[in-house]
DNA sequence: GTTAGCATGTAAGGAGTTACATGATTTT
DNA sequence: AAAATCATGTAACTCCTTACATGCTAAC
């Protein structure tokens, strides 16, 4: 049932979620998605909605030739009810290499759009995907091999990288978690509060 | 005149600089010079390895069997000169593609083996193709154009995570600038400045 | 005696890229 | 009238992955 998987199908069922675009308009807003590097070209856009298309997820109004006369067809997308039915799937499934940098990247763009215990289940998918790694790393770095002093470094590097970012998380998830108790109307302050709202992680690091 | 990039062909010709290995033993290096994860996997070592064979690049020795006896047929292989030739040349040069976080992450893992000025350009390197990117992010931050505040939490987390690796380059330029006279020794120990990406790219990578 | 690790490969295909081809419309 | 930007597509190719196929040896 072509489980298409990639990036770019999860990023543009998100986008015509949040509203119908055309081709072009699409590829633009893909920069802001998937970060302003890692643009895709239209080499893989335009294939890629014609697959969806095909596969019956998106739609194309053909109606009305859409706002200014003249110009070339617009092909203007929208998401289906199966298109609709496959995002929140694909956002919520953690798949094989769902918490790679990429698709978690992608995923946390729509939290927006997505229900509280999806994000949830999603960021703590991240944060466990990346105990590992750091594991991988400290023992790597405890159990010293002969690294010559760049490797060292360069793991050193990393270390304090992912553990940042598994700090970084945690803020979410323990905010994302009060913020599921009180649902409905105001919730309070969510913007200021990951600075210390649970900041157990260490606060060795000043700079 | 085969100009096959690629961050897997470029950590073949740097391990085999260091040793001559055969492909299962290169294969078990790679995971330690591209991260744990990004893992290569036989189905592109093998090919990469004949590709590189018939390019002149490496050989491999039928003459001995290697060490232990009875074991299937091991082809250990090893760089030719044009393959060190071609290694300086490729870690030197900065084409479209070569300060991505894989393409940095690689390069660095052989600095060992570098020139001190190569080290010094492919750091440079990398510093301003991140500040590029930090430019970006905080322009894009300041002029808030709507964003939900999850969107402007990542960026937020993204941007910072740019801004420690750039602090990270800055010092290790540093060092290299003054250890051009001096020797080995001292690594930059301001123990608590570190940022993003080692082989793998922590996520920060857009924005 | 069967699992785990060593060792090498091939075939098919996924996810995307670059380069090309086309044409209309707006701005300079 | 030239250049930029809007707009859509195709063809060929790259780099890598998964799944398969093979066979040997060491350890449990």
């Amino acid at each position: 049932m072509s489980r298409k998987s990639g990036v770019l199908e999860l990023a543009v069922l998100g986008l015509l979620h949040e509203s119908p675009l055309h081709g072009y308009e699409l590829s633009k807003r893909l920069k802001g998605v998937l970060g302003p590097l890692r643009a895709i070209s239209y080499g893989s856009l335009y294939p890629c909605l014609s697959s969806l298309q095909r596969a019956g997820l998106i739609t194309t109004d053909d109606s009305a030739s859409e706002t200014g006369p003249g110009r070339r067809k617009k092909n203007v997308y929208k998401l289906t009810a199966e298109g609709k039915e496959r995002l929140q799937e694909q956002l919520a499934e953690g798949g094989p290499s769902a918490w790679d940098d990429d698709a978690f990247g992608v995923r946390f763009a729509f939290f927006a759009q997505t229900d509280a215990d999806v994000r949830l289940r999603i960021l703590e998918g991240r944060r466990s995907r990346l105990e590992e790694r750091k594991e991988r790393a400290s023992t790597s770095l405890r159990t010293r091999e002969k690294l010559d002093r760049y490797t060292l470094e360069l793991q050193r590097h990393g270390l304090e990288a992912v553990e940042r970012e598994v700090r970084w998380l945690n803020e979410l998830i323990a905010t994302e978690r009060d913020g599921d108790a009180v649902r409905p109307n105001r919730v309070p302050s969510t913007t200021a509060s990951t600075a210390t709202t649970l900041g157990q992680a260490t606060e060795g690091d000043h700079l």
